[in-house]
RNA sequence: GCCCCCGUAGCUCAACAGGAUAGAGCACCGGAUUUCUAAUCCGGUGGUUGCUGGUUCAAGUCCAGCCGGGGGUACCA
């Protein structure tokens, strides 16, 4: 437990003695201003009203309180402002905090506040009927990220891909590869596919003779569920599992489902459709789950499945969609209450074991990702499946590349409409913020080249191109101080990350921390006294190790978005 | 009509469970480099946080109502 962690901890005992009562949330926050110390507490001024003392007194009656307990590492505590506790921590709190991201590499910054809960991350699924678009891009940097971050928080994450193999729009995909196994020049529906990978499909059907619909049909998904595949392997967006809608039926879950709704009298017809009554649970209206020729609603697998998550033993459901989705929302929530789901937000999910199991509360968060507009020159690049004159992933990471396509992804909240710029994604400068971040990583790494190569650096002292020699921690400065204050905010970022499933944060505090190490580098272009391979090597070495933790931070940061952090630039 | 997202510096966006003086980048102006990689840094100009009320010790943040922009609203998925 670090030492932010430890203090909270011990002021909800100082409260309970002193007051008798529980102090909800936050209790330790940065201080706007590195005047008021490492840590303020406004929680005298939240109480005032509970408390019925004005916020002063009660941040006198703590801070005298917190001077008794004798907190560890506690260099000054005092009262400012309306009612703020401010702390200041003495300089063993960086030393350890160093001392901390070097030994914990890779692992630094991991959380337990998601207290080993099983969430299941389902992002993209997108249906087998084409390549992959910018708009699945987003979802799938989006979700991915996620996933890692969740994992990172402590969570136990499973990351699922659905497959829509089955229903109306297989069917066109397979009237749509016999169209072009014709000569006609128009579709025979106007929903068809008119891509020119629906002919390369149509070939290979031709090769292998089998010219009917459910050839073409599986045919086409099979081909089509390949790419991708590739395509999100290539995006270095990982699944643990895919689950087949065709599956579902096959295994009779969907029936079990509709007939669980008929039998409790949860259904009417209705111009000869099957209707579920989703206004029982708040949706606008009631939805139809058959239609009136027999077959389901897309909507009925997707409860069944929703149901089969819920069986697999998850406690927290996170569905990424697109915003045509938007209205399924309601209506899902409707269904799965109807089902008897216990629906609570994300943060009332209790352990498993603790709930009985037929109640078992369940979270089921949908995280709309919004659209995104791709700019050129300034000018919007208008986009129309139809005429399947649309930027397919493949064609974006071929032109900025994977890392930049994902940064630019990650760092706008999903909800909010996002504007791609091509021309900012390809530039390799400051404006581009993903090569601003990378080239502080880099230039660390190029630290430890040029200190072996001018010998200031011990070959012994370097592992894998990452300095791990010895060093005097009480040399730590202002502006190694400053740093790794920075460095230490990692972990803040990545709970705030999960908390409101937005790698956003992420994104941000990369920029953040990368700015801050550009800013120290610099320094010792005017004062080389103040270079990282300085000629005092106490202080060179104590800089180095500096360096090698905001190097690893950067690292850890840039793995939960799934990029690579550049060695060289 | 109903639902969702967004209105913060000229532009693109931050602001972490409501907290101390609303911050970055771009652009503009002025500086720093015989480079531990200038793909960089430092300083300056620039704000009635769309409007009006409300809740609160405290509102960009929460609530209500307007105004403006975007998206959605199938027996498609």
């Amino acid at each position: 437990m670090d030492l932010e962690h430890a203090w909270s901890a011990a002021l909800r005992t100082l409260a309970r003695t002193l007051w008798q009562i529980e102090i909800e949330g936050t209790l330790l926050e940065p201080p706007t201003d590195p005047r008021f110390g490492d840590f303020t507490c406004n929680a005298p001024m939240r109480l005032a009203k509970q408390l019925r003392k004005p916020p002063r007194a009660i941040a006198e009656e703590l801070a005298r309180a917190v001077r008794n307990a004798g907190f560890p590492r506690l260099a000054k505590v005092e009262v400012a402002g309306a009612g703020f506790v401010n702390f200041t921590a003495g300089p063993e709190f960086l030393q350890e905090e160093l001392a901390r991201i070097l030994s914990e590499g890779a692992r630094y910054g991991r959380s337990t506040m998601g207290g080993g809960r099983k969430v299941l991350v389902e992002h993209c699924s997108a249906n087998p009927t084409g390549p992959l678009h910018i708009a699945h891009g987003r979802q799938a940097a989006v979700g991915d990220s996620l996933a890692h971050i969740l994992d990172f928080a402590g969570y136990r994450v499973e990351r699922e891909f659905y497959i829509n193999d089955t229903g109306n729009q297989i069917e066109m995909l397979g009237k749509s590869i016999l169209w072009r196994l014709s000569d006609a020049a128009e579709p025979p529906d106007e929903n068809c596919y008119r891509g020119d990978y629906i002919k390369d499909i149509a070939a290979e059907l031709r090769a292998s003779g089998r010219t009917d619909l459910e050839g073409a049909k599986r045919l086409g998904v099979e081909r089509l569920l390949r790419e991708i595949k590739r395509d999100l392997e290539d995006f270095r967006v990982s699944y643990d599992t895919w689950t087949s809608e065709d599956s579902l039926h096959k295994s009779g879950k969907v029936d079990e489902v509709l007939n669980f709704f008929n039998s409790w009298g949860l259904t009417y017809p209705k111009d000869g459709a099957t209707y579920l009554k989703t206004t029982d649970h708040g949706d606008v209206e009631d939805k139809p789950l058959v239609k009136a020729d027999g077959t389901f609603v897309y909507r009925l697998p997707d409860m069944a499945y929703h149901r089969d998550k819920y069986a697999r033993g998850h406690e927290i459901l996170i569905d990424l969609w697109g915003p045509d989705h938007h209205a399924h929302i309601a209506t899902m929530k409707a269904g799965m209450k109807a089902l008897n789901f216990n629906l609570v937000p994300m943060a009332e999910v209790r352990s498993a074991s603790t709930a009985v199991p037929e109640q078992r509360p369940v979270a089921f968060e949908v995280l709309l990702i919004q659209y995104c507009r791709l700019l050129r020159g300034g000018v919007e690049q208008k986009m129309s499946k139809r005429a399947a004159s649309y930027v397919t992933l493949r064609e974006l990471m071929e032109e900025v590349g994977v890392d930049a396509a994902r940064f630019f992804f990650a760092m706008r909240k999903p909800s909010a409409h996002l504007d791609f710029d091509l021309d900012v994604a390809k530039q390799q400068s400051k404006d581009n913020p993903y090569y601003y971040a990378g080239y502080a990583h880099a230039r660390v790494c190029n630290i430890t080249v040029k200190g072996l190569e001018d010998k200031k650096i011990a070959p012994a002292d370097v592992t894998d191109g990452v300095w791990r020699g010895a060093y005097d921690a009480s040399r730590i400065g202002p502006d190694e101080a400053a740093l790794l204050k920075v460095a230490r905010q990692f972990q803040r970022h990545l709970e705030i990350a999960a908390r409101d499933l937005d790698p956003a944060f992420v994104a941000e505090y990369l920029r953040e921390l990368s700015g801050a190490y550009q800013s120290y580098y610099e320094l010792g272009k005017p004062d080389p006294g103040k270079k990282v391979l300085c000629d005092d090597e106490p202080t060179r070495r104590t800089r180095l190790a500096v360096s090698a933790a905001v190097q690893q931070v950067l690292r850890n940061g840039f793995a939960l978005l799934g990029l690579h952090a550049p060695e060289k630039m």
